[in-house]
RNA sequence: GUCCACAUCGUCUAGCCAGGCCUAGGACAUCAGAUUCUCAGUCUGAGGACCGGGGUUCGAAUCCCCGUGGGGACACCA
């Protein structure tokens, strides 16, 4: 089935990649999976200021954390700089170029490409489009410092490269009107063309880096996952057809096609993406999950060298739902780390002030007292027994029991809770918040 | 200004190309109810859209025209 397709993604390696040029990637990919063909990268460093070695590195990092594994090692734009002089050079030799130095400025003669003529080209997802000749103009292809320009060094490239469908942002279409024919010049047939619709922010303008939240980086430090990215940007103006949203990588390489990329702009929708990394940690396998949370607490400095598999199991079936991201983690289980610094004021006056809550409390130092085997169920039942002892409903007991060893009224369900904490440090806590709420 | 596309719930979209199956489907978000030891989650339900105007047609969200709106492109940037 393999059939030829070969697609690149070009970014310009400044840093950090732009949601906007990650969708294209992905685009790129499920495309060239779903035909069987090639995904390339080509780094366009011709820009030597902004286009660092760790700029470099760290875009192949990114790459790699989503999962865009590309099929041949990575061209770099720069090493072709030769090449794309000698190809300027040959459209001059050829007539469809000439030397000017308008517009220069006294900076010497640059080579510039006849475009005197109507251009046409069906775009798979905007359709035909043309434009004629007097709309269009003669422009530089290679700089009066020797130079090439963005629109030869690229269709230089993608000749070169064997680039047989360009996907791209449709910021580009009306560079297309200049590329089609400098590869007719060049002697190729130009590839085949998908302008994708522009991401855009709130008020409908191409999401900028003032809109926060553009770079792939900041996704990853708001603790997203790379799949569920990947999915949510796959559904950035292409969707399968069908009701499904949440789909695994197989699934979407299996459902995608050009043909069915919107042409209108997108708005990236943050709440959704929330949504659908909420659903992507609540289906992990428990392995990597436990690992990825492991790091959260280790960047947090939290220690949980000495916690075993039977804590983690224990951890995660009630952590799960509650995360929408990696970082909703360490809040939700510090206070298996660390003693509560304070006691909400709010919570101790509603439920140990005002009620029976220190006298369950004090209960509860003999009823937990006496559990030999200290699990999460025989935690559980004991607190539960003594609820039912003293004719309450569990609310009743654990609410108080929450602000003791939590300081506030909020926590994991409460037989996960004990077990988590420890025997010991559940009786410390309690004893602890005896003393300090006393009085209140 | 010129050229080019685009326009369905608040948002992302299905439907449009091949007009009737659309009293317009799904998802996120919102609201309500249920479950419940809190918070989540889950389940059930509700509200919510074819930009406007003309045409074509027995019939238009779907085809055509005009308008409007927001956008893109007009560099010896990429």
């Amino acid at each position: 089935m393999a059939n030829g397709v070969r697609v690149r993604f070009a970014p310009s390696p400044t840093g950090d990649i732009h949601i906007g040029n990650l969708r294209a990637a992905i685009h790129n990919f499920l495309f060239a999976r779903h035909e069987g063909g090639k995904f390339l990268l080509r780094i366009e460093d011709t820009d030597r200021e902004r286009n660092t070695p760790q700029a470099i590195a760290s875009l192949l990092d990114y790459m790699a954390w989503m999962g865009l594994d590309f099929d041949e090692p990575p061209v770099y734009q720069s090493k072709n700089l030769a090449i794309h002089k000698e190809a300027a050079e040959r459209l001059l030799k050829s007539g469809h170029a000439y030397r000017s130095t308008k517009g220069a400025e006294g900076k010497g003669e640059a080579i510039i490409f006849r475009l005197n003529f109507d251009v046409s080209y069906s775009d798979i997802v905007k359709g035909p489009l043309a434009k004629s000749a007097a709309d269009l103009k003669d422009f530089v292809i290679l700089r009066s410092d020797g130079t090439p320009t963005f629109h030869l060094a690229n269709v230089v490239d993608d000749i070169r490269m064997g680039i047989t469908h360009v996907i791209r942002g449709d910021d580009h279409v009306e560079n297309t009107f200049k590329h089609v024919p400098l590869f007719r010049a060049l002697g190729a047939e130009p590839p085949r063309y998908a302008h994708l619709p522009q991401i855009v922010n709130e008020k409908g303008r191409p999401l900028s880096k003032r809109d926060g939240d553009v770079n792939v980086g900041e996704f990853r430090a708001k603790g997203y996952l790379p799949d569920a990215l990947f999915n949510a940007l796959a559904l950035c103006g292409w969707s399968p057809g069908d009701d499904r949203e949440i789909m695994t990588r197989e699934e979407m390489i299996e459902a995608f096609s050009l043909e069915r990329v919107r042409p209108s702009p997108a708005r990236f929708d943050y709440r959704k993406l929330e949504w659908i990394n909420s659903q992507y940690i609540a289906r992990m396998p428990a392995e990597r999950l436990r690992k990825l949370l492991d790091a959260e607490l280790a960047s947090a400095g939290l220690d949980a060298g000495c916690r075993d598999d039977n804590w983690w199991k224990i951890l995660l079936e009630p952590v799960r739902p509650r995360l929408k991201t990696l970082k909703d983690f360490v809040p939700l289980v510090r206070t298996f780390f660390e003693q509560p610094e304070t006691y909400e004021p709010k919570d101790v006056r509603k439920y140990l002030a005002e009620g029976n809550g220190r006298r369950f409390l004090e209960d509860l130092l003999g009823a937990f007292g006496a559990v030999a085997d200290w699990t999460a169920q025989s935690a559980g039942e004991a607190l539960q027994k003594y609820a039912e002892g003293k004719g309450l409903k569990l609310g009743e007991v654990a609410q108080p029991l929450r602000v003791a060893l939590n300081g506030r009224a909020v926590s994991l369900p409460m037989d996960a809770t004990l077990f988590l904490m420890g025997k010991d440090e559940v009786l410390a806590r309690i004893r602890r918040c005896l003393q300090r709420t006393a009085g209140a």
